[in-house]
Formats: C-alpha cells, sequence, structure tokens
DNA sequence: TTGTAAGCGTTATCAC
DNA sequence: GTGATAACGCTTACAA
C-alpha cells in the first residue's frame, strides 16, 4: 500500500495526499476525509525506508552504554536508564537501538556499529571517561548527543547525571550523625565523573567535619566487583574505620561480606552505607542504607533533551542534575554507645 | 558520496560498483581493487535507506520484553538476554531495537510501535503468557520470529528456554537430599511457561520422592515482588516447611527475609533453593544455593536462530533448551541432625 | 566481465 | 487548494 495508490482510491494527487498525512500544508475538509477514510481501510503506513531517504531522518536513535560481565547490578541500573529512556522516545515516535562498549576500552567506540551506519537521529551516551578527546569522535559524528549518568570534562554537550556529589556529602554527614568518627570511602578509580563526584562528595564532607583525610580509610579499586570491595573492606578494617562509604553496589556488596565473615557487627562496630538501591538491600542483615538514583528519570530527561536537539528547539540547560536521595535503613548506625 | 559518485571515481559503472561492493556478482580483481580504494578513500558508506527500499531488509531486529518496575531482580535478566541478543546480532551486522509490554498487559504487544511501522527483519519474543492467542497478533505479522526465555503452548514457531522443568526436579531432589521433608514451593501463578515448568519439576520431583503434594506447601502468587515472597514464607512455615523452593529471586529475596525476622535458621530449621543467582546471593546469610540460568547465552542462541530465519535457512530446532545449574552454596544444607 | 536503465515510495519544487 | 514531476541512492533485470 503507497500513497500513490491511497491517490488512486480517492481520486486526489499523491502531492495532496501526502500533504493530508503530514500536515504540511493546507488541504480541504473533504480532502482530508477522503485521505483519512482511505488510510483506515486500507490500514496504509507510510514506509519508513523512502520517508528516510527523503528526510534523511530515521525516528530512531541509539543508546551507547558501557558492558559488563552478565549478573553485574550495574547492568540492571543501566537497563533502568534505557527503559526509561524509551519509554520517552516511544511517546514521540522514536524507536531505540542499544548498542555497548566494553567499559574498559574506551577506544572501541568509534568502532560501534550503529555509528558507522550513520542513520540515527541522536544518541544517549553513557561516557568511559570524564575526558574529553575520548568522546571527540562522537561529538565530531555532527549528531545530537546527550550524556547520561556522566559528564565529560570540557564537553559543553547536554549532561544528565545524578547529583552524585552532594548526595555523597549528606550519605557521610549521616554516618558521623551515626557516630562514626573514622569514615571509610570505598569506591572506583577516578576515571568516570561518577566515580570522582562521589569521591569530592566525600572528601568535602570529611573536610567540612573537620576530620582528617586518611589514606588508609580510603580504598579507590581499579573495577566494580565484589572481590575488590571484599579486599576494600580488609584494607579499611585494619585501617581502623567505625564507618564506610561504600560508592558502588558491587564494592559495597563484597564489602558487606568481608564484614560478615570477620563477625563485625554492623551498624555497632561499624556503620556502612552502599550506592544504588536494590530489592536485596532490605533483605540484608541489618538492611542496607543506600544511596537511591532514579536511573528511569534520568533516561526519560536525556531522551526530553535528545529530542528537544533533533528537533532543534534549543535545550535549556548544559547540565540537569536529577536530584538522589538516601533510602535509610538500619546500616548506617546509630552505633550503641 | 553515493555510488554514483564511487562510480565515476573509478570510470566503472554504478552496477560493477554495486556488485563491487555485495560480491553479488563476479567482478574483474582490477575493477575490486579500484572500487576498494575509492571507497576507503572517500569513506563511504552505503545509503541504509535507499538499501532498505530496494531489499525490503533493514538489518535491524527488535527484542520485545516484559516490562517491570526499576530495580526489581527481573530487569536485570532480560538485560542479560538483550545483551547476549545485541552482541551476536552484532556480529552478523545487525542493530537490536527494545521494545517492552506491561507483564501484566499481553494485550498491549500488537501496538508495539516498532511492529506497526514494520520495518525490522525479526522478532525475538518473550512471550507474556503461554497462551496462542496472546501471540497470534505477533506471529500473523509473518516476520521470523523466536521465543526466548517462555514457550507457548501450541505455537510451531522456534523456542529457546531454559530447562527450567529438569533443574527445578534437581533443586528439590537436592532440598530432599539434605532433610527436606516437608519441601515447600514458592512460585507465581500459572500463566507463563517458566512459572509452569518450575512448578512441573517441583511436582516431579515431590511424586519421585513419594511426598505427598500438599496445598499447604504450595504457594502460587500472582506477582514476582518482594512482598508476595514475604507473604508464601509465611504461609508455608505456617504449614510446617523445612524446606523452601523460590521459583523466582524476587519471591525468594522476600521469603527470606521473613525467615529473618522470625529467626528461623537457614538451613538448620529450613532450607532453601532460589532462582537466578545474582551477587547478592553470595552474601546472604548464608549464602544461597540458588537456580543459575545462561541468560546471555539464551539471548544468543536465540538471534543465532532468528540469523537463520532471516538469511532462509530452515532452522534445525522447534525448541533449543539451555542448561541451567545449580550453584551450591549453603543455603539448602546439610540439616542438624 | 561490464553497462543501461527502471523503479522502490516518499517529499519538495514549481506551476496552476 | 491542488497537481505533475523530479529527485533521493540503491539494486537488479536485461542487454551486450
Amino acid at each position: 500500500m503507497s500513497i500513490k495508490q491511497i491517490a488512486e482510491m480517492t481520486g486526489l494527487s499523491m502531492t495532496t495526499v501526502s500533504h493530508a498525512i503530514n500536515g504540511t500544508r493546507k488541504v480541504s475538509k473533504k480532502s482530508l476525509a477522503l485521505v483519512q477514510e482511505a488510510i483506515a481501510k486500507t490500514n496504509y503506513r507510510p514506509n519508513l525506508a523512502a520517508q528516510m531517504m527523503k528526510t534523511n531522518r530515521s525516528k530512531m536513535v541509539a543508546i551507547i552504554i558501557p558492558e559488563t560481565e552478565p549478573n553485574n547490578s550495574t547492568n540492571c541500573f543501566y537497563f533502568d536508564v534505557l527503559n526509561g529512556a524509551r519509554a520517552r522516545l516511544e511517546e514521540s515516535g522514536y524507536e531505540l537501538i542499544v548498542s555497548t562498549y566494553p567499559e574498559s576500552d574506551a577506544k572501541k567506540l568509534t568502532e560501534i556499529s550503529v555509528l558507522q551506519r550513520r542513520w540515527i537521529d541522536g544518541i544517549l551516551l553513557v561516557p568511559a571517561t570524564d575526558s574529553f578527546a575520548d568522546v571527540k569522535p562522537i561529538c565530531e559524528l555532527g549528531l545530537p548527543l546527550v550524556m547520561v549518568d556522566r559528564w565529560v570534562k570540557g564537553c559543553d554537550g547536554i549532561q544528565v547525571t545524578s547529583n552524585n556529589r552532594e548526595v555523597s556529602k549528606e550519605a557521610v554527614r549521616l554516618l558521623h550523625q551515626a557516630g562514626g568518627r573514622r569514615i571509610a570511602f570505598i569506591g572506583s578509580i577516578l576515571e568516570n565523573s561518577t566515580a570522582i563526584d562521589r569521591y569530592e562528595g566525600y572528601c568535602d564532607a570529611i573536610r567540612e567535619l573537620n576530620l582528617p583525610l586518611e589514606g588508609t580509610l580510603i580504598c579507590r579499586m581499579p573495577k566494580y566487583t565484589l572481590e575488590y570491595g571484599y579486599e576494600a573492606a580488609e584494607q579499611v578494617l585494619n585501617g581502623g574505620a567505625d564507618a564506610v562509604f561504600a560508592a558502588n553496589s558491587m564494592l559495597c556488596l563484597g564489602a558487606v561480606k568481608r564484614l560478615h565473615e570477620r563477625h563485625v557487627k554492623v551498624p555497632d562496630e561499624i556503620s556502612v552505607i552502599g550506592f544504588d538501591d536494590y530489592a536485596w538491600t532490605e533483605v540484608m542483615d541489618p538492611p542496607l542504607t543506600a544511596v537511591t538514583q532514579d536511573a528511569s528519570l534520568m533516561g526519560k530527561c536525556a531522551s526530553e533533551q535528545l529530542l528537544k536537539l533533533i528537533t532543534g528547539e534549543t535545550a535549556e540547560c548544559i547540565h540537569i542534575s536529577i536530584p538522589a536521595r538516601l533510602a535509610i535503613r538500619e546500616s548506617h548506625g546509630p552505633k550503641i554507645k
């Protein structure tokens, strides 16, 4: 079924039919009704390929997220981002194509097939690092681009992230309020903005509380895995920590595992606050107090901005911060005096 | 950059250039070299839209998965399926478009926008139910279709699932071996094949072990949520269960939560085996013995089959079963005598 | 082994 | 308000 056939059915020209469908020019009521009737009867759908060819628009958007091994809770987080984005894009008639890159190898970014095919209207990108050099090839494609979850230093694109720094500071303050005086940080190396912001938030709080920043209490592990969390806990326990801010869910799990094994009582002997809130946080012993991000909303907001870029509206913000909050349970304290 | 321009550069015809690119007809070594050189020099990429228009192929595939609220571990599972599929499709130059439907409303399936646009080469579908009526509209699109994770009764399409029934039976046998005599089942209502198979596997084992199938020990909850797991645990505890097979990760979490709260010792007083293996299973007290599915492999296999359907090779299997296995930890027993 | 030319279904230009 | 027609970039008979 094509416009041509609709034209024949209605006795109108292809031109009029096209305009009637797209509302791109004035069409008489009568013609419009005729076209609508014919479309309903024939179940006509415009041919996407032909439209693409003429308009250079595909109504498709790509999301590029880091890839981790299966069963890593990071996947769960990005899936929620993805799904939030997908839902918003759907409202505007856009499809979402998924692409991933190995977190460890940002160089692969340019090889991403969907970018090579150059047939998407825009990109949602979770950058691997905070370095502009790494995303430069993508910026240079000249496509509408929105950064999600992590920002990039010196890049003036639109960025949608959680308020990692502020909420981390808040978490550390809560640990202090609950009696923590030797508050440890378990996070990752500072190669992307979330790692940096969470660490900075920790430092902000420690300074504000007039506590010393101690090397033995600060762990920046090379990867987000249970094993590294385990190792980090060992280190901060030996450093005499009485509280831990674990800036990633996998690291937090590993740390808690080690605490259990060493029979260190939470929160009596050590307070714990984790990052990202999953169902299992509630089942832990004791239930884990954790930072909750609104991943879905991040995806939604990012899509919203991207759609504005695509349609040519000026996007109003360079950096949008989605508030994360603390889900208060029991692991943070208060300590028994 | 178009084929026309490449033709001009090389002094060949568009036809020859096209054939040289696609390998669809014999081309002299010399011409081929010329074309390749020109392509490398100009960084030419074929125009997808034009290709689509001629070939009616988009080199895009849609995956349709049920949608749950954020932070549900089901999401994590389907993300691994998705990612396995994506990786395999990428190898063959296909992109993956994501689509979801509310688990509770299978009727929405036909409204899925990507299907309406009719511009995909195939579909990977996680059916909402085991009823053919629900997927019929999708089958009738006439597109290559592979079912993933769940099968559909009376549908002769290709289906890739875990061996839910067998592995569930195995889990129950293990509970029995560890001393369980009143083994409870916590699962969901039997509206999709995974729910059914896991329940059947439970029944198989119970019968084989000459234990009675007791109503009070069987919970089929309406949704996969922590709350329902909690409720189910209450019921089976009151029914005198000394072992629990929890056929879903969220239900398992909820059940374990209730066991903790009632200070029932695992595995001394009650054995537990869960379904799906996440990092947190290792951190639970005691570490959870659980069925591990290879979600990623399921996605990969399903894509493999779909690609065969698309390229017209006969797919060799109607039903492919991906073996799940038990990750043995401590929650299943053995009991203290 | 190569080339000519038609045609896919749209949208856009221009003329009426 | 409407219509004829060209053009987008590719694939594929058909012809040589």
